[in-house]
DNA sequence: TTCCACGTGAGACACAGTATCATGTAGGAC
DNA sequence: GTCCTACATGATACTGTGTCTCACGTGGAA
């Protein structure tokens, strides 16, 4: 469960230098794009950046080529919310999956807590080989509830 | 389309049971796209039900209709894969999730195994209380390993 | 400083799903 | 069986999301 939101002037800087590991040129535009996404507080729709990035005058295929990387380095999740609609949220590279809450947006990263063992289960009874799985929880966070 | 007559003549009949009993009219595209439903062996796209309903004359407006209307009744449900695409399967309304199995498409219910317990310790570690869920599992079914 | 592969913005495009509206029809009333 | 009306339908326009193309710009190694 973790929120990483300082406030530095480059919010950004992690995603940054995930780009710079990975052999990616760092633009402006992708540090703009970078620090959008880190000042997002829980999931944000592709409307949502791509108007910011507007305003700072970044088009429209540059936010989608910039979370297209985020997504292929594990920074960016794609997740879909009990509507249908789609959003994303950033969060570590690690295998975890997000609890979002349905009041405020935020999403919080959960570990396993026993999922891989009833994936086994599953798996056993069924004959499956489980190769991936997507865990998605919604709820209320602690302080929405209050 | 060939309307297969060896077997039953109304594959989608389950589907078409369930209209009746919610109160909705059992018009000829209904049962066409019903049939077209329960005739797809694991997960389908709305471009395959489109497609397959065309060649009969059904119009697309209709086909998303009836989606909607069959995922409103449960018996049909909207699963993420993990390219990202979205597709449909046929399932029985009690909750549960799905299987699918990433080399021959077909899904496969499978139930709680336990899941439940996972969640309510995310939820007590967290502060988090869990009101939805989300868990698709991807991998070879028995068949697809041999 | 130079140079070029990679990145960019603009805008056309593709596709999924929704909305509108005139027409058609299921199925209850009689 | 027939009538009638509320609900369903097909055609088509529209919206939103994401991709592709292409000429131009630029990061960063040499």
């Amino acid at each position: 469960m973790t929120r990483a939101a300082t406030t530095a002037t480059h919010a950004g800087g992690h995603l940054v230098a995930a780009l710079d590991r990975a052999g990616h040129r760092l633009t402006g535009p992708r540090r703009s794009v970078a620090d959008l996404v880190a000042a997002r507080d829980g999931h944000f729709t592709a409307a949502d950046l791509v108007e910011d990035a507007r305003r700072q005058g970044i088009g429209r295929a540059t936010v989608f080529r910039s979370i297209d990387l985020f997504t292929s380095l594990g920074l960016v999740e794609r997740v879909d919310l009990p509507g249908g609609e789609h959003a994303y949220v950033a969060c570590e590279t690690a295998h975890h999956h997000h609890a979002i809450c349905t009041s405020c947006g935020r999403s919080f990263d959960v570990d396993d807590a026993g999922l891989s063992e009833v994936l086994g289960t599953i798996g056993h009874r069924s004959g499956f080989r489980v190769t991936a799985h997507r865990l998605e929880i919604f709820g209320l966070c602690a302080a929405c509830q209050r």
